[in-house]
DNA sequence: CTTATATTTGACAATTATTGTCAAGTAAAC
DNA sequence: GTTTACTTGACAATAATTGTCAAATATAAG
């Protein structure tokens, strides 16, 4: 299964940086960038933007990918976690449509 | 749409409860309640497991309901949100399957 | 083997978010 | 106008997240 800290790690290295270096541009510890792309701590929205421009990721492939990690480690231990998910399908479009 | 919210409150007068009456059993200010009910706060798992008891409503159902609104706010704002919920699918499938 | 460089890890501090408490406010019933 | 139920907002307490740092562990070069 495809995980964010992979497509993160794999593009840095692909482009021949290092954890120091990328971390100095998202302003953050080289530590946590080393976690995240372990998958020991969870991004912020601001590095997910930020690694998609530094890394030259596509924004909102690397969005869905924190987005959806988020939320199944949120639920995955309720057995009604597939249900809640196709309800939270239903409202999110009720919201975006309703919203100006 | 069905709010968990409107849910709490219409069962709970249904049963001529008073809201001091219900949080007394769940053990938080009735402050809290009426904001949970209004859905202006959001409950805990804990809070959500003693309404389903004390209000006779099934487990499943609110915590199904609880888990979509939590998900539902936090990546309505998103584009890539409907996306992103499919994803989540995959990967809550995938963590279920492979737990002991 | 020793040094240099990169990454990892864990303890802890700082910050931010969540949850709870309280008291004053509104509204409806009588 | 008093009583009762509910609502609201300011604030405090607590819990969760995020950041910092230094030591530990690789990895690779000489």
């Amino acid at each position: 299964m495809e995980t964010l800290g992979h497509i993160i790690r794999t593009k840095r290295e692909a482009k021949g940086l290092l954890l120091r270096q990328v971390a100095a541009q998202l302003d953050i510890d080289q530590a946590i960038l080393s976690k995240i792309e372990k998958g020991n701590r969870k991004p912020t929205r601001e590095n997910i933007n930020k690694l998609a421009e530094v890394l030259d990721i596509d924004r909102e492939k690397l969005m869905i990918q924190f987005l959806s990690e988020k939320i199944a480690y949120e639920i995955a231990g309720d057995d009604c976690a597939s249900q809640a998910l196709k309800v939270a399908e239903k409202k999110v479009k009720f919201i975006q449509a309703n919203r100006k």
